[in-house]
DNA sequence: TAGATTGTTAATCGATTAACAATC
DNA sequence: TAGATTGTTAATCGATTAACAATC
């Protein structure tokens, strides 16, 4: 489900692409190569989520992402808070990507009182005051941007004052409650998972060529 | 198996931490508690590696850590270049974590004659000379971090010099060789998967409570 | 020894892919 | 109409989990 969702939000990407040059209409093959994938996982994928198209014309482009926008929450504005802001908070906090696609960064916490200042364009607020603030403003969204060692905390109190998706950047596995959905980034180990395989591709390149000498 | 390998590397991550808190030996339990994942998970990935325990006395830490890092590739220095020194490019360029963990960010590359800098730690140079480098020192891993629009024809420079390993965080699909790997990291497209689930989990909720109230 | 733990084989689960009927 | 494309059902694949024999 996770991964088909996030195709979703991808095919989404790239129609809105295909829009921009000035077409109208897609096959499902189109968007499948667009996107590395299958003309069959692209059709499974709207038929799971009850998107169909034409039996010769496609889908039109204009009107499919109407659909995906609906089943997407990409109509409406989500609010999210940052925990931590340190370098990757900041970086966060200032990234102008998030508002474009619909979500307002409210507020950023931190435990440091050096960090924190009313008077920025986006708060930055004593940690101490975050369920409270979570609270009040009903909000939904988080993301952790704290070390390892204060993350589980940082999702506890979240959880505990309602928070009911994180995006966990700290490289520890989250204990959270069955009706909050965590999703991880975690830049080092992806690093390490690609340095991984990239030794593995060198050596069977070697293995290849010595078959090939023999 | 990218699956496997990736929790290797936590496993790693997780017994390093036991080792700084003084133990000395773990259980499948153990790891997989920390981990949330199953013992018989931690087990399976082992026995998959030829990784091997103790029936009864569960895994000696420093010897499994030492395991691991030569099954890894943790037991080297691994060179790294970056493509694009916009924000998120000087991030990855300036986080420390990288070294710590075994990379070493030897050059920055980016076309914006303004962000050319030989003076700093890491230099930031034209990427016209990006195969050259990338020969020159035989390279194998490549972070892409410019605009969706420019990476594919980044990622084709990169695969022409030789890179068998790619971090990518443009929002696309990249179409490379078959004997490079490519990762990819989309912060947007995580936080919109988030987003979607915490609307999941509300309404969940929601009609849990209409049920109660019947 | 009895109990606890590993390592592996078999079963299950979920996601992708193949096949194909429906139809524009 | 014939050919191309969708939507769905069935088959396959890969990863996780359950079961359990081996053994410390």
């Amino acid at each position: 489900m996770k991964l088909t969702v996030s195709r979703l939000y991808k095919y989404r990407d790239t129609l809105i692409r295909f829009r921009q040059i000035g077409m109208v209409r897609v096959f499902s093959d189109d968007l499948a190569e667009d996107m590395n994938t299958s003309a069959t996982q692209v059709r499974k994928d709207f038929s799971l989520f009850g998107i169909s198209g034409n039996k010769k014309g496609g889908y039109q482009i204009h009107r499919l992402i109407i659909q995906l926008d609906r089943l997407l929450g990409k109509d409406k504005t989500h609010f999210v808070i940052i925990v931590g802001a340190g370098n990757l908070g900041k970086a966060l906090m200032n990234y102008g990507g998030f508002e474009e696609e619909g979500f307002k960064v409210v507020a950023v916490f931190d435990n440091d009182p050096r960090k924190i200042s009313r008077k920025g364009k986006i708060p930055v607020l004593p940690v101490q005051g975050l369920e409270r603030f979570i609270k009040a403003r009903e909000l939904d969204l988080g993301i952790i941007a704290v070390p390892y060692f204060a993350a589980q905390e940082v999702a506890g109190r979240m959880t505990a004052a309602g928070i009911k998706g994180i995006l966990n950047f700290a490289p520890v596995s989250l204990k959270v409650p069955g009706d909050c959905f965590v999703s991880n980034i975690n830049v080092q180990l992806e690093l390490e998972t690609v340095s991984y395989f990239a030794k593995i591709m060198k050596e069977n390149k070697k293995h290849s060529q010595q078959k090939k000498a023999l």
